[in-house]
DNA sequence: TTGCGCTGAGAACGGTCGTTCTCTATCGTA
DNA sequence: TACGATAGAGAACGACCGTTCTCAGCGCAA
């Protein structure tokens, strides 16, 4: 039993109310790993309250519909891809295996349990008919991959060229792997990297064969 | 007037009921035109109607089911790419051209009005968490196109390596161009191609600088 | 002309969706 | 102890989905 005047901000275990930000993350968390899982429009709300153990009235009150909700899922996704890339690359300190560490880093996702593609690229196929604002947000993640991969492509001392032809490599990796199902494309779009790398930076310094 | 004893099998113009096969052809037309444009899920069965200009009735005796529609589109689509891309090949003499012909089938492709990426990609981003045939219809598609990559390459005389790195990147292109909606991304695609043959294949014939 | 079979147009059905509302219970404060 | 505000649980709502059914009308064989 616990002590009835005791303080109530401090109660030890026990299920208790989450407050507006964790309940927010709570949401969050299982509208990422439902729509990710199984698609935006086969998740309905009544199965997002019951994965998030909140009331439907309380998701309500934190979100103004359920695009918002696919919205934030967007936007947090891709702090998370961002994240990835860039502790990919900055474990990496020679310029040039810094840009094959991006296939490396998708080498590890491919691999992960339950990987199901790009959710952006799902989500253009599901929404981009219907959703601007998703198609928009979509167009604007893709376009700052290019721009991140032309920024590593300057650093590796490479022609501006080369840039989208190592993203287009990445892209294709993605989809090649969600659908086949296996986790081989990484390798394959790396090994075609490193040749464009070889063809546009000239004859490494470092490579035997 | 017409002559009412006149045969009934040669009316000149007017609106006559379409035999089953044209109208099977009236359905598929339709829903192509409508999946591809706004997503499967989007297009409803009443929307259907209208576009092919049967009553529902009919269109429900030509297909058992909607995603029997679906599975149909599929079907057609899928040969209209192998019809493409052999057609794109065939055209084309030299085995190292005609793997890079695959690349200015796909130009042509993205600078259609209406461009609105893959179907099969699209239609995994929005179906596979739902429609198990759908995914795997998908994934057989996507393995016969990485199948005639490899058939061209083995007749360039490429390493089987070469095949998926230039499927990949032909996959790649296709959800760069839809997303980005723009079409560079084939220029740039067939520019990575082109280096990756020519590292595969060794120095070309005939090439200038 | 009569009757039969099949047609098209669209209403109806059962279900699910995103969203809102009702109703009771609980809480913090006096 | 009493009160006003707010919470949660879930029913309810209106819209729409894929699919089926109703029903009046037409074509055709006898």
């Amino acid at each position: 039993m616990r002590d009835p005047g005791a303080s109530t901000t401090d109660r030890p275990a026990a299920p208790r109310r989450p407050d507006d930000a964790t309940a927010r993350e709570l949401v969050l968390r299982a509208a990422d790993r439902l729509f990710y899982d199984r698609g935006v429009q086969a998740v309905g709300m009544d199965e997002l309250r019951a994965a998030s153990g909140l009331p439907l009235k309380r998701i309500y009150r934190l979100f103004p519909s359920k695009e918002a909700i696919v919205e934030e899922v967007l936007r947090h996704r891709h702090e998370l891809w961002e994240a990835g890339i860039s502790n990919a690359v900055a474990t990496t300190p020679d310029p040039r295996e810094r840009l094959l560490a991006v296939y490396d880093f998708l080498a590890r996702w491919f691999d992960d349990e339950g990987f199901r593609g790009c959710f952006f690229i799902n989500s253009f196929g599901e929404l981009s008919g219907t959703a601007p604002r998703v198609t928009e947000f979509v167009r604007a993640h893709k376009a700052g991959f290019q721009k991140t991969v032309a920024r590593l492509v300057a650093e590796a001392g490479g022609p501006p060229e080369l840039a989208p032809q190592l993203a287009i490599l990445a892209e294709g990796a993605q989809t090649t792997a969600a659908i086949a199902g296996t986790s081989e494309a990484a390798g394959q779009a790396r090994a075609a990297a490193e040749t464009l790398i070889d063809a546009a930076l000239g004859p490494t310094r470092d490579r035997a064969v």
